[in-house]
DNA sequence: TAATGTGAAAACCTTCACAGCT
DNA sequence: AGCTGTGAAGGTTTTCACATTA
């Protein structure tokens, strides 16, 4: 995908940029070098000045960047100085730790209503959430200001509940479930999949092994 | 990175192809082309050829691969064909949602000790599993057949838990603690970070709602 | 002096297109 | 006839290297 001449790879670093200068903020740091920034980062000086350069000029020759201001730019071109709105659906052990997880709300992320198919669910309270069935999401997804989907539910269930997201009128989906996806070009989508992350991974534990017996 | 001539993207692909095949299997289906498995993955046809032609030759020209075959030959490749071991470090909320994560076991990553610093945590048993102290962690890594960490701690720990892991002698590590990590080379990272993802996913969701409005 | 911003070069990845096999 | 496997082409991303500026 490419948005606006941006590679989208420049715009999946940008969010890293962002916590790391809100780090050094933190520390008390007021002006990084790229070459700092790529070593709190493990990404190369050259990377961060390109990435940077498709949205303007931030830094001063000679000197580097201030941190607030590049940490807010940054912020604003990513819409992060503003809430956005999220729905999740799927309240069962998964879509209750996602409730649970303090980092969203800091983040601006709030998720505001929660749905779930099965009566039992439906009506409890969870974390000042009040689950509602699935035949409301349509109504309160189209009405209000919920723009993310955050899906929670068993792989055989996924499908069918993004495609009732993008029907709602959700843009950004946020896929907690084991599957691959289908959605119009139009909807952004993440997937949260820590089983794949692992099977990655044993690619190179293999390997390591290998090289650490024989080879 | 690159290990073995084989790009980094083609690995993290393949876990893709593994997943999908078993669905097809499990549908019935015994034969399959780069074609149709391409449309099950949003992939192209030449990618999954290419990708596959990195590992040897699986499939039979003018009919296409065979669904069981390939499946198995990729879980060789990527280490699936047996259990792997893993310690989870941090057992607050988003350590019980892990360990009651029903998906790890079923494709052979178990997790078979946990860690917490929190006194009051260690002794209670969660999902058949003994929260052991900090202190435990060395010795049950160093002696065991555990080569899997997996952190769950909050960011201000994160690094120093990473470090005991990799000096206790783990090689991979499954990271959810929202920072980016420093590990040697030889140690194998992968980092479940929904935050950033969502952070990546308004920058075009901005996009959209200008496209929306205005222009 | 010290570090940015950026064209140009290099490296990397994807897609094309077709020979060759079943 | 149909689909794989693969060199070659095309496109994208990263890195280099240096003119420029504070």
């Amino acid at each position: 995908m490419e948005s606006g001449g941006v590679p989208d790879v420049v715009v999946l670093r940008l969010p890293l940029y962002v916590r790391a200068l809100s780090q050094l903020l933190a520390a008390g740091c007021e002006v990084v070098s790229s070459q700092k920034l790529g070593g709190l980062l493990q990404v190369t000086p050259a990377q961060i000045r390109k990435d940077l350069s498709y949205f303007g000029r931030f830094g001063k020759q000679g000197r580097g960047y201030n941190v607030r201001f590049l940490r807010d730019e940054l912020k604003q071109i990513l819409g992060l100085d503003r809430k956005w709105h999220a729905c999740l659906v799927g309240m069962g052990f998964l879509g209750q730790a996602i409730v649970n997880y303090p980092g969203f709300a800091p983040e601006g992320f709030d998720i505001v209503a929660a749905f779930d198919s099965d009566a039992e669910m439906v009506g409890t309270t969870v974390q000042g959430l009040t689950v509602q069935p699935m035949g409301e999401l349509d109504a309160l997804v189209r009405g209000g200001s919920i723009s993310v989907g955050v899906v929670a539910v068993p792989a055989a269930q996924a499908q069918e509940v993004i495609d009732k997201l993008v029907d709602a009128g959700v843009h950004g989906i946020l896929n907690y479930a084991p599957v691959a996806p289908q959605v119009p070009t139009s909807v952004v989508i993440r997937n949260i999949d820590p089983v794949l992350s692992l099977q990655s991974m044993t690619f190179y534990l293999l390997k390591e092994a290998e090289r650490a017996s024989g080879r």
